[in-house]
DNA sequence: GTCTATATTGAGATAGAC
DNA sequence: GTCTATCTCAATATAGAC
């Protein structure tokens, strides 16, 4: 587990773009808070955009494969949904950093590098399909009362989502807390399952 | 209402600067939008963080001044709150390139004009605030169920300003139906209000 | 793997004529 | 209110030595 230097890149980049946002950022800035020559970035990345693809596709693919991996069919949907709900709060609170980088770039990736936007959307919408079947899935077995299950989704989806907006770990709640606590609102207030479900 | 060269100025920048990003527009692309040379732009603003001033905070202050002014102390918590997240979603669709470059770009104001960053910061705090005050005296009324009315405000605004990030008018559903379904998800679901009262 | 040196391009902004 | 012309600076990226 040893940070390499790539992964040394990685991370100031990560930060820079998130305090100050990707064209803001010179190479220079980037090399400067790892030590090195703006240049001998190069020898590691081809160019920018390819830092801001690393950035933006890694953590959320992480996320995504392992949550997806782990949807086994049992228990309920409402226990596998608040479960996923809760992982996917406290993951995008580790890695707040190149998530927020994620959302904010998104259009500079696409004008960039068409190919890597491509595949980050692929990767959100396996999720987001992967959350709207539990939806679907519980309202069918009847943990559910929804009568717009694409739409519950997105409502969800959005309020999860918003969490690193305003989440800071200096304040009186917890993430713990409000991964529990906004997974709750999703699955047994926005879709009306029942707690002990 | 003639559309002065200023709207014409600020439209054609906040569609650039929507599409593209507040640092890969140059000003002489926008003033090839309005059909002018980069540097008659300068006699309308003085530089080019004023006018991504004017785009974030114009429309946002807009429409805070107009809700919360309208709001009285009738009818029902839960009907008053209703209409808000209704109209905050229609009014947010209506000026969406606007409200999306005032989201994303929300840090190089902060960067490089750091007084109009903490006067869009205090249009947006007036407004959670006046969100809260619902949502506190609904619950103190009896009409709304929940334990925790602060976390239960970020959730349902998270919710309600995440409809720009997904939102097409060329798709099955209409801005109105899914301005009163997400509203109707914050009052009757996440804070459990009766749909009568 | 990092360095020095530099090529090349384009940015925001200003001066002053009309 | 818009123009032409230009200043000044910094950006991404490359070449080639060590």
């Amino acid at each position: 587990m040893t940070a390499t230097r790539r992964d040394e890149i990685l991370r100031a980049a990560a930060e820079l773009f998130a305090d100050r946002g990707f064209h803001a950022v010179g190479m220079r800035a980037i090399a400067d808070a790892v030590g090195i020559r703006g240049s001998s970035l190069y020898h590691h990345f081809p160019s920018k955009v390819e830092l801001l693809h690393a950035i933006a596709v890694e953590s959320t693919k992480r996320f995504v494969e392992q949550a997806l991996a782990d949807l086994g069919p049992s228990p309920s949907y409402s226990q596998r949904l608040f479960a996923l709900l809760r992982d996917h709060v406290l993951y995008f609170h580790e890695y707040r950093l190149e998530e927020a980088v994620g959302l904010r770039e998104l259009q500079e990736l696409r004008n960039q590098a068409p190919e890597h936007y491509a595949e980050l959307q692929a990767i959100r919408r396996d999720y987001q399909s992967a959350v709207e079947s539990l939806v679907v899935g519980g309202c069918e077995a009847g943990e559910f009362d929804c009568a717009e299950p694409h739409l519950a989704t997105l409502a969800l989806l959005g309020m999860i989502n918003s969490v690193n907006d305003w989440f800071r770990s200096d304040r009186q709640a917890t993430i713990e807390h409000v991964a529990e606590t906004f997974a709750s609102f999703a699955v047994h207030r926005v879709l009306g399952g029942q707690p002990e479900g």
